[in-house]
DNA sequence: GCCGTTTTCGGCCCGACTGTTTTCAGTCG
């Protein structure tokens, strides 16, 4: 049986629960570490072990001999004897069970020894029974809100897409910020980072006078209930399941706070841990030299005195961008307003719902200087697919508006292009003599999601193959909280990108973000071009270019990598000839 | 259990809030 890097994560993690839950000092954050680890990694663990033996198990970071053997049992065996007794002593289902909101290693040890709980179907029987609240270090308010957490995960189910839900955010920021109480307001956390999901949304708010601001937030409307409504720190959830937390601070400990609210936990810790090595202490409070205040006033000052450079929060993952900084060689990520074009647009040619012309007028707008049509063709039936008539037709009208807007004075191109659906074989079901007339070639599999890995990279490696074929539209087919991505040795499809001069897509659509972020980042160190694409298939649709870029700037990609930063010509220059 | 330009042994991030407690453990981020 082959097992998944997910699995062994899962194991780690349990195992870390477990060790908590017998007190044992500091060997916890060592196996959550690893699993963590280990869920990120881009390479399959399995694969890894094939080539590279124990010795490779042991390269990951924060993986020792220990760990490692236990790995490779795993691997080996499809079993961990370790993590048999540990789950032996204490037989309970810990990853359902700890994702119930309150609930800890040590409460969930108190409830499968008392009550003999070890699931969340038994801890919900034995709450709507009151037996909780007699147990000792519970009580009726702790017996409450297991329930609440439960109706909760049944009907949320945990993450929330963040291009979807970034409106909601924006809403509550602008009410927040008409308080006259209200200096500064900023959302920290895994929004400002720009996580593809987020589970939670950081509010973080100076103002001298916090209590009406607080009295205000959990007061919203919009709340479902209030989780906590303290002096300085409160949280909500809202009506729809998210939860938002709020936390008032003083202005000389702005930057503090930024930082250790934006995160990412291991960022943080990492900074803490450079700043004890200078003598300091470093909280949400400010950077500290005994009881002397060194700095807390802004971010930039904090990683100034830990002798780094200001970290953008795409970057702050603890995925060696500190080291990067400490040496002064951050790469200078493209920033919001770089993009030129966008090079993904279905029309009312196929199953877009806005007329070409539309479009345009709205990428004007925007400040764009030119769209890409990219209607689907005839093997996508059901949308309407193109054919090679129809192809051309649609060039010759682009043609036409392209006049209009000149004449109208507009400095704004329509280029003709396509997304051409790859064949099982790797073919295109379009013949060359039409892709020719294109001007930008786009492709993409909308179909075979299943064939084995090396029959599906063999598939895309030959679509690229093709001398008229510019770019590969979402390459990895992954739908967010949906279906996983089609199984492709991506190290691969990279190398043949840049042998084959292919750009590859990073598509902006929120359930999409395809390239994910670890992937841009190899493409980047590759050399692979890359273009950032609403996949648009309504006007509306553009706006979601911003997520585009925040995904292009968690894969550490600059101005340079993305094609479609450039004015037309530059663009048009870099794809093939 | 991991790790090392202060260390191969002796450290390991830190504070707020809640609910249970009469001073604090557990959880969370």
């Amino acid at each position: 049986m082959k097992i998944s890097n997910e699995h062994i994560s899962k194991i780690l993690r349990e195992i870390a629960v477990y060790l908590e839950m017998q007190n044992v000092p500091f060997k916890p954050r060592a196996y959550e570490k690893t699993a963590i680890a280990v869920a990120d990694l881009s390479e399959d663990l399995h694969a890894l072990y094939e080539k590279g033996g124990i010795k490779a198990i042991e390269e990951i970071e924060g993986v020792g001999v220990s760990i490692a053997e236990k790995i490779e049992e795993i691997i080996k065996t499809g079993y961990l004897k370790y993590y048999d007794q540990l789950k032996k002593k204490t037989p309970v289902d810990v990853s359902s069970l700890m994702s119930v909101e309150g609930l800890g290693p040590k409460k969930i040890k108190k409830l499968y020894q008392e009550l003999k709980i070890t699931n969340v179907e038994e801890l919900e029987r034995s709450a709507r029974a009151g037996k909780i609240r007699s147990l000792e270090g519970f009580g009726e308010k702790t017996e409450e809100n297991i329930l609440k957490s439960l109706e909760f995960l049944r009907q949320a189910g945990g993450r929330f897409i963040l291009g979807y839900i970034m409106p909601d955010i924006r809403k509550i920021e602008s009410d927040l910020k008409k308080l006259k109480e209200v200096k500064k307001i900023i959302v920290a956390g895994s929004v400002r980072r720009r996580k593809e999901t987020i589970g939670d949304v950081d509010i973080l708010i100076v103002s001298s006078k916090p209590a009406p601001v607080m009295d205000f937030f959990v007061n919203m409307p919009n709340v479902a209930r209030v989780v906590t409504h303290g002096s300085t720190k409160s949280a909500v959830k809202l009506k729809n399941g998210l939860d938002v937390d709020v936390c008032v601070v003083a202005e000389k400990s702005y930057g503090a706070a930024l930082n250790y609210f934006t995160g990412s936990k291991y960022h943080n810790i990492a900074l803490r841990e450079i700043a004890i090595k200078y003598g300091f202490n470093l909280n949400e409070y400010g950077l500290f030299k005994g009881k002397k205040t060194i700095t807390g006033k802004t971010e930039e000052e904090i990683y100034k005195k830990l002798g780094l450079d200001y970290i953008e929060p795409e970057m702050r993952e603890n995925e060696g961008e500190i080291e990067l900084s400490s040496e002064h060689k951050l790469p200078k990520l493209i920033g919001y307003n770089d993009l030129q074009g966008d090079l993904q647009i279905q029309t009312n040619w196929t199953d877009g719902s806005n007329t070409i012309e539309e479009y345009a007028e709205v990428a004007i707008k925007k400040g764009l200087k030119y769209i890409v049509i990219t209607d689907h063709t005839k093997r996508l039936a059901m949308t309407g697919g193109l054919d090679e008539k129809k192809l051309l037709k649609q060039i010759a009208e682009i043609g036409k508006i392209n006049e209009k807007l000149s004449a109208k004075g507009y400095k704004f191109k329509i280029l003709a292009g396509s997304e051409v659906d790859i064949l099982k074989d790797g073919t295109l079901d379009l013949k060359d003599e039409a892709l020719k007339k294109l001007d930008v070639c786009g492709t993409a599999i909308h179909s075979y999601f299943n064939l084995p890995k090396e029959e599906q990279t063999k598939r895309i490696i030959r679509a690229m193959e093709n001398p008229h074929v510019d770019i590969i539209f979402h390459p990895t087919g992954r739908i967010i909280n949906r279906r996983p991505a089609y199984e492709v040795d991506i190290d691969e499809i990279i190398k043949a990108a840049k042998r084959t001069n292919t750009v590859l897509e990073i598509d902006a659509f929120p359930d999409r973000l395809d390239l994910k972020d670890d992937y841009i980042r190899k493409c980047v160190f590759a050399g692979v071009k890359l273009a950032i694409d609403s996949d648009a298939h309504l006007v509306s649709h553009m706006d979601f270019l911003e997520f585009g870029i925040a995904q292009a700037r968690r894969g550490w990609a600059t101005k340079d990598d993305i094609i479609n930063t450039r004015p037309v010509e530059a663009m048009l220059k870099l794809l093939k000839k």
